[in-house]
DNA sequence: ACTCGCGGGACCGCCCGTTCAT
DNA sequence: ATGAACGGGCGGTCCCGCGAGT
């Protein structure tokens, strides 16, 4: 948001690693990330690589936040240009689940809830934060329904949130172990139903 | 011929390093499993640890084992003695939820299901057989819950168990991320919504 | 020798062992012997087989006395019985010929001479007794048919026992990097040649 | 482009490393070579010795490429600028014998080849390679020396190069293990027998 | 500003030879 | 002859710094 430093080839490298190391915490986890094999895998040394983030731990962190800003990019920014009420929360949910299926076979921040859920530390902290928006980001979005009408007015946005996750995450869960469509096919109905009950 | 081995210290000791995997295994993650660190959590050489499993993947297999068979004998096999229909979905339910109370901080059945999705191997068949297997349990009894006519005729139940366990996963992610009473009480009213749509 | 223990089980066991130990060295050296992968050669535990020798040590040297042991039987003694002088020394050294020709791939007998050759310790002196013990045979073998009047009068026994094993041990050699048949050939060729010039 | 890593500091230190290598392979054997042991020796780090040979494998092939660089140097090279003839295949052998009484105690090159005799792989085939090479080199000057009229026309060169080799076999033989002295002289006086055999 | 070569120290999973009670 | 355990070592990989090159 500055102009600290013109791109420069730095940035550049950068978000090339960055690039890499998504793919690898993919299948991986984050954990699972290792300078060596990163390096390896953008083609430079390992201390060329290691000096774009000062530890692992920052390299962790720039992974998540640079998957967690595509993830508002993709998903909850044009979401919240459609107007308010069913359409957007339709929106956002339709978009997430299609985010799933870009990122079927492993998607990094899906994963990282479990990885960090009792692991204290700057991980844990930005998860629960990341998280936490998003989900408060779906809890807006049904409040608007509820305020325009479209759903129940009796309806609880938190819990309807809750629910609409839950699904989102048995997609990702059920996608990875059984297979995408039929996980996507259940997701689906799931929010359809979801949405039924939820309809004044 | 005597009593000497029956019981066997061996395999006294292999439970109490199994306890101590499970314990470790919880907050790390299974591949976070170090021979190591498990030795001195339970005040063993190395070596004698190691020799209780061939390799580092049998003891990770054990652990999985291991937990399986206690979820098993604490949610499932009560359950299957209540009776049919609705009491014993309930029943299962119900457990599983419990289960994750007594879990809270991570349960390693949970987290291996992200933990393998993308990486074959031993392992990873390990966690696809004792979803699927469970699921199916999930499944078998709303379908009984719809044979005694307690549930619409016209109910899924593979979608009825797959939101279901939606709520479970929900549950076990926003108790690690957001605290536990809050997810618990979601997810026990996501789950009577659930059945309140289905109810015959 | 002694009647100490009627053959017992015990000594087939150790003998079952040795068997076993030799075969391995063969290929690995007798440095290359592991308790752990022998046992699992004969089916018997570690410590199974461990107890039959004090200490690896001890069992390197029992596989090298018993491997020497059978070098002596099929190849001294019986050589030991033809009479004195040409026939004599041919008959040992067809016989070492031969015996690299069954050790085809490894004789242990061989092998450990390089092995031990630098590295004092009781493995170290039963080695230098070993090949003193052949080297003087062979030595005597030479004299004998010098005073038989088969071998030139001015003829160093010391000398062409040395120039003898020297085949010997180039018949190992190219055997084991360059094919067998070749140094057999030239083995012999070189062995007619030396007698040749030290013939009457 | 400048002169700052021609010579290297990494060479430097892989140098010393091989140097000391070869000094524990001498009397271990390159099978006993450890790592720890090396790093111990140089005093540097596991990781820093390691670092410079990907492997243990290539550590011992650097090993045996290095020394044999070395008796290329010191033993064929200076031997192939004598005239061709007696001159030439006497330098080699003197050189050979020289490079023996320098090694006394422990040749590696030797050693390895009853190491990796019947143990198939990358270091075996190099032994073969080296092995073949110089066999070959002592073959061409026994060779020249015939084409030249010092030796017998009807001499059959790869023969002769067995027979020479052998000599060396044995000298390293008799040296490691009765003492360098009388092996020496032996090996000598035996090449002179046999050239003497030869002569035209 | 950026990248690399080189090295360290801790730890990994695994296997070694060995002991002791049974 | 076994099973359990040990202490120590193996080869190998980790993340991380320092110093210097461009």
């Amino acid at each position: 948001m500055s102009a600290s430093h013109l791109p420069g080839k730095g940035q550049a490298t950068r978000e090339l690693i960055l690039e890499a190391a998504y793919g690898m915490a993919r299948s991986e986890g984050l954990e699972g990330l290792s300078i060596g094999t990163l390096a390896q895998g953008v083609g430079m040394s390992k201390s060329g690589v290691f000096a774009h983030f000062g530890s692992r731990e920052d390299l962790q962190l720039a992974v998540l936040e640079n998957a967690g800003g595509r993830f508002v990019d993709e998903v909850m920014a044009p979401a919240l240009r459609l107007p308010r009420g069913l359409p957007r929360l339709r929106g956002i949910v339709e978009r997430w689940f299609e985010w799933m299926r870009r990122h079927e076979g492993g998607c990094v921040l899906a994963t990282a809830s479990s990885e960090y859920d009792g692991r204290p530390g700057p991980l844990h902290d930005f998860v629960v934060k990341q998280q936490a928006e998003w989900r408060e980001a779906l809890k807006r979005a049904v409040g608007l329904a509820v305020e325009s009408g479209e759903l129940r007015a009796d309806t609880d946005p938190g819990q309807a949130a809750f629910e609409i996750h839950a699904l989102v995450l048995a997609l990702h869960h059920d996608a990875g172990l059984f297979g995408h469509d039929d996980a996507m096919r259940r997701a689906k109905r799931g929010f359809e139903r979801l949405l039924a009950g939820l309809r004044a």
